[in-house]
DNA sequence: GTATCTGCAAAACATTTGCAATTCT
DNA sequence: AGAATTGCAAATGTTTTGCAGATAC
């Protein structure tokens, strides 16, 4: 579980959100606190069609939507064609090794940037993430 | 121009590069070099066919997968559905309004940032962006 | 019983691929 | 001529939409 307030339930850390549990959200939520490794739609939808044999895709798209809006996780956009999740809403950036593929996690202080010229703007996001080659691949 | 050594024409720059200069090879780069507003390769197709009635969008994509790999510019997945591009190859963040859609360069000192467990990572890209509402969408 | 949620099928896009015609040297 | 480039048409893959049936309160 990867959850502000621990204590809680994935339902009620739903509800608190605005989100009504239901059984398909909470199988998806889940999912997404337990796989850590940034799935796609596609990902998610193959892991849990095996559990729920009558889950759909349009289902998996719907509830990621919904989460995204009610700020429940964060899309990471860094595949050139494909949105990866993230049920990690701090923020934070990643690393994603051209050579297997793998997304990693990266601790960043966001703070030590001061970006110019944004004075004025409001800033509600920050992405920061870098390609390149895993410690295990670049070895090889 | 948007070129590193600005005494070169637009088919020298290429040349360097290892690049043919075709014609619509310098159309599309002299495209981005004077539209530094992060295109889309739709936005690229449907200003130059006016010019160029013969060009495909084929060859849009096929020419900037190869600037892509020959490095004169970069690309800015930050929309969740379309790449966008940049012939300014220096590093250098985005910043995305949600309301405007407008994406505005952003001068980040990436060297302040020192993401922690990358030490025996290589990394190729860093990407920096940032959503929210730009001076002017704010003030509305 | 009325709202909402789910999921199938089809549609809508962005991007890629196969291949034939064109262009360049 | 030979090699690279272009561009049409079709395929692919992801995401969205329309809508009917199922579910929940």
């Amino acid at each position: 579980m990867n959850m502000k307030h621990p204590i809680d339930t994935t339902e009620g850390y739903l509800k608190k959100h605005g989100i009504k549990p239901s059984y398909q959200r909470i199988r998806i939520y889940d999912y997404l606190a337990t796989h850590k490794n940034h799935p796609s739609v596609d990902h998610i939808y193959q892991d849990l069609r095996h559990d729920i044999p009558t889950l759909s895709k349009t289902t998996v798209y719907n509830t990621l939507k919904l989460f995204q809006v009610k700020g429940v996780l964060q899309v990471i956009v860094i595949e050139e064609n494909e949105n990866r999740y993230d049920a990690d809403t701090d923020v934070h950036g990643h690393f994603r090794c051209e050579k297997c593929q793998k997304i990693y996690d990266v601790p960043v202080n966001i703070s030590q940037l001061h970006p110019n010229g944004l004075e004025d703007f409001l800033i509600k996001e920050n992405h920061i993430y870098f390609k390149g080659l895993c410690a295990m691949c670049r070895k090889k």
